[in-house]
Order: C-alpha cells, then sequence, then structure tokens
DNA sequence: CGTCTTTTTGAACGTTCTCAAGGGATGTGG
DNA sequence: CCACATCCCTTGAGAACGTTCAAAAAGACG
C-alpha cells in the first residue's frame, strides 16, 4: 500500500543517473577490491571484465536505475550503496522483492529477455560498473569462470528469495521483521556496511511494510515491540542487532553458510 | 502448518527413486522433443548433453527427489510429470516454493553450493534426466549456448519467484488463489499437461495452504467462494479456469510473455 | 468393507487492516 | 527567525480477514 510516487514517473533511464564514461583504466582502483566479502578474481578474468566495462554510473537516494516493463541498455554491478528492487501491481500496490548490496549483479531479467520484470531503485548513494545489454552474450560465452560465477549468484539471489517467501508465508509480522533485519545486517557485516554490527542505511518503515507485506501502522507497532523486547532496534538511519544469535533463534533462521560470493 | 510426514524421514536420496543407467542413445526418444512449449537445441548441441546424461530416473508421486541440506550426487531434468519444492522450518512449518514442470532443471543450488537449501518432492510420477554434479562445472563452462540457457531458467525461476512473492504479499486469499491456479494452468499448457485448458494434477487443499501462506480451514473456504464465483474450479486431481482472462484480471496478473523456453 | 486421507462445517478468537488524527523532525522561502 | 510544507512516525478504535480447535462428512484405496 505505503505508496510514495516520488519517481515512478516512467522516466526510468532516460534520465541516466550521471553516466561517466571511462574504460577499464578504472578498475585499477575498484572499490570491491576492499571489500572481504568477496571473492576476488585472477587478474586476466580482472582484465578481460575491465575490457567490457563500459562507465561508472552515481544514482542518488529515490532515484530509479530500472523501470519495470523497459528495456535497459546496461547492466550493472553495484560497486558501492544499496538498492531495492521493487514490483508494481497495476492497482498501484507495490511488494519490495529484495536489497541488493556491493557486489551485486543488475538486470539477469533484462540480459535474457531484453524486459525488466521489476523495478531498481537507489536506497541511498549507489556507484554502478556499466556493462552493454547487448554483450551480454560474449560475458556469459568467453569467460567460463565469468559464466559460473554468474549462475552462482543467480542460484543464490534464488535462495534469498526462497527465504523471502517462507517468511512471507509462515512467519508472522514480528518474526518477519527480525528475519528481515538479520538479513540486512549479515549483508551489511559481509560488504563493510555495517562497522560494529550496526548497519547504517535508511529504510522508512513504509518501506518495511512493501517488503513484508504489512500495514504501515502494524509495522510501527511491531518494531516497537521488537524494541521493547530488545530484539532488533530500528531506526529510520540504522538498524541494529544487538544479539544476532538469539535474533536467528527468534526468527527461526538457520546458520548462514557464510561462503565468500564472486562477482563481475 | 499442514505437514504430512509421509517422507521428512531423512531417508533422501539413499533410496535413489529407480535409477536406470543408460546413456545418451536414450536422447532420441527425448519425451521433451514433443513439447511445443520448449525451444529444442540444434543437433551439436543435444549430441553433447546426450553426451553428458547419467541415466534416467522414476519417482512416484511423495517420494523425495533431493532433502534440505543434503549434498545429492545427481542434478536432473524434468523429462515428465510435476514436482514441488518445498522449504522447512525447524519447528515443522512447511513452505512450498514453487512447483517444477517438464523441462525444469533442479538442483542449480548444490550444482554452485554442493548443498540444497530446499526439499523437492514428486506430485506425480516424474521421469527424470540425470547429470553428474560433479561434472556441472564443464557444462557451464564448455558450452555456451547451454550455460546462457541455465542462466536464462534462473532468470526465469527468479522471475516467478518475484511473482509468489508478490501473492504473498499483497494479495489477499482469493486473489493468491486465482494467481496460483493462472499460472499452474499456463505451465501445463506449455507444457502439454493441460490439454483443453483443465490441467490434471492432483493437489490437496493442505498444499494450496502450505504454497500461499494460509490455515487448511481459510484454503477451503476461498476455494468455495471461487467456486461460486466461477472463477476457477479446483478439485483434487484438476484445476479448470473457465474464462484464463478474467482471472488474470481478478488477481490483477499482467499478460505473460509466452517466450519458449530452453532446456537442458 | 474398513481404514486412511481429504474436505467440509461451526464457532470463538486473534492478528492484522483501515480509517482518522496528531506529533515530531527537517527543509525552504519570506 | 518564523511560517509553512513535507515526510515520517505514532496512537486510538472498530472492522475485517484469517486462524485455531473440534468434529463430522465425503472420497480414495486396498
Amino acid at each position: 500500500m505505503a505508496r510514495d510516487d516520488e519517481s515512478a514517473t516512467g522516466l526510468g533511464h532516460a534520465d541516466m543517473g550521471h553516466f561517466v564514461r571511462n574504460g577499464g583504466e578504472r578498475c585499477r582502483e575498484c572499490p570491491l577490491a576492499e571489500c572481504s566479502g568477496l571473492h576476488h578474481h585472477a587478474l586476466e578474468v580482472r582484465e578481460w571484465i575491465a575490457s567490457f566495462r563500459k562507465g561508472e554510473v552515481h544514482y542518488d537516494r529515490g532515484e530509479q536505475v530500472f523501470v519495470q516493463g523497459t528495456r535497459p541498455p546496461y547492466l550493472f554491478t553495484v560497486l558501492s550503496g544499496v538498492l531495492m528492487r521493487t514490483r508494481l501491481l497495476e492497482d498501484g500496490r507495490r511488494q519490495i522483492i529484495n536489497f541488493m548490496f556491493p557486489g551485486d549483479f543488475l538486470g539477469l531479467q533484462a540480459a535474457v529477455d531484453g524486459e525488466m520484470g521489476h523495478s531498481v531503485e537507489a536506497l541511498t548513494r549507489v556507484t554502478l560498473c556499466a556493462f552493454a545489454r547487448t554483450q551480454f552474450f560474449e560475458l556469459v560465452t568467453q569467460q567460463p569462470r565469468l559464466s559460473f560465477d554468474l549462475t552462482w549468484l543467480a542460484a543464490h539471489e534464488e535462495a534469498a528469495l526462497e527465504e523471502h517467501i517462507v517468511s512471507l508465508g509462515q512467519r508472522n509480522a514480528r518474526e518477519r521483521m527480525v528475519a528481515l533485519a538479520v538479513f540486512l545486517v549479515q549483508r551489511g557485516l559481509d560488504t563493510g556496511l555495517a562497522p560494529e554490527g550496526v548497519l547504517q542505511l535508511t529504510v522508512t518503515q513504509g518501506q518495511i511494510a512493501d517488503m513484508l507485506g504489512l500495514s504501515l501502522v502494524h509495522t510501527n507497532r511491531s518494531l516497537q515491540a521488537l524494541r521493547r523486547l530488545g530484539l532488533v532496534d530500528w531506526k529510520l538511519t540504522s538498524i541494529r542487532i544487538p544479539d544476532l544469535a538469539e535474533a536467528r533463534r527468534f526468527a527461526r533462521l538457520d546458520g548462514s553458510s557464510q561462503t565468500l560470493r564472486p562477482y563481475i
């Protein structure tokens, strides 16, 4: 429900963020290289990726990177910042599908289909590494290692969506919230966005509601309950979980596997 | 909730269905070749797949093909029949993630991770085409076309899960049911399992409940309401949708893209 | 024909929703 | 610096949707 119509104008990538056309030379300073949660490529693979890169794009919080139903010219790897994928129903109801962190690949659906089935919006200022959609086939085809990594990312995104489905189908409001908080903080830890276990990220209660399939009012009340219970302290600009293990138990989440993620 | 403990014994693929060790010679009679909803490979690719194939497996309704948390030796392409992917919480709650039809690939998560994050159970008698998990890397790596097709399948499975998330998050009980019925009938039409638009498939109301995150009782009452409305006639062994377009409108589903699916 | 599974019904209860209104923070222009 | 706008959070109260418990009817299966 809680729709904010800030950027549903259909403008889409017509205003292409702030595109900086620069090639692989910038890859030497790739911010992902310092990310401890990522698996880093061999030099030759890195150089191959560099030759593919078309430039960098910046978006500010609230801007749309992809618009549902359009055919984007570029696909992206997130270099920094956080985004969310959303899907709209014709009557205006909105569902947030998932959040995207540094290292994630954006636009896989467009890559194979041409068209996006969802929108992607920046939650913070983000930097994206741009690839040409028309060259995607070469990317999958010419570099076995990257092809495998892409499959890896797709399989893991699928697993994340499964977990979200379990939340929506089987968990009550509080459990859902804890599960989401744990997921976000964990990803924040893996990508260096949550120093000392506190994720610095601005998420409104309206967005939480749209992610968890709850009303704004009920989201608010459940959030207060969790704060009182000392399980999760979720404020506008930060998420703090005093005891990760206890939160996991509460939401009935099983231990995370903690493998290094590849990235393209 | 509605757990049936029929096969949660952890036996898993210890009883390997009924494995028939035969190689590519059987691929000439591949039942998928007659499926109009699938994109068929060039001869050389078909032969390459044939060289990879390790045999055929059969499972009966209710048997488990994969068990959550185990490391299966084989990955499969569905040759005939229907299955479901499920995920269990420690306290016994069960969520059905999705249904799998002929042409679908089973075990992608195990392929990249070794371990399954969900279980897979046969809903009808099924025939599966078996590949060795340890050879997966070769498969992705040596055949560019197959690598792309696998990415295609992963991206589309992701899209299906997104749609399911939208259902669970934004639609009420009746809309969810109609959306699920439309999805199943559509896939049935594409794979030849729904002659005359009636899908012959045994799904209990308990299973519908576990897919849609509803109680068994409420599932029953909603189903009756839909029958009275003439929108969906869902019986134990069949799903009939008198007017597909109207059902789509009711559940606020947008037009399906209707592209040919690849298969491995 | 008896047993097991699945569906159906009733009734009370609870979670979550909707409507409605107020309060706090932040930013902008006069 | 104040007035006003905007965005987000908070609270109250009644209604709706969905759940739970309990039991019986109807099918499916051997």
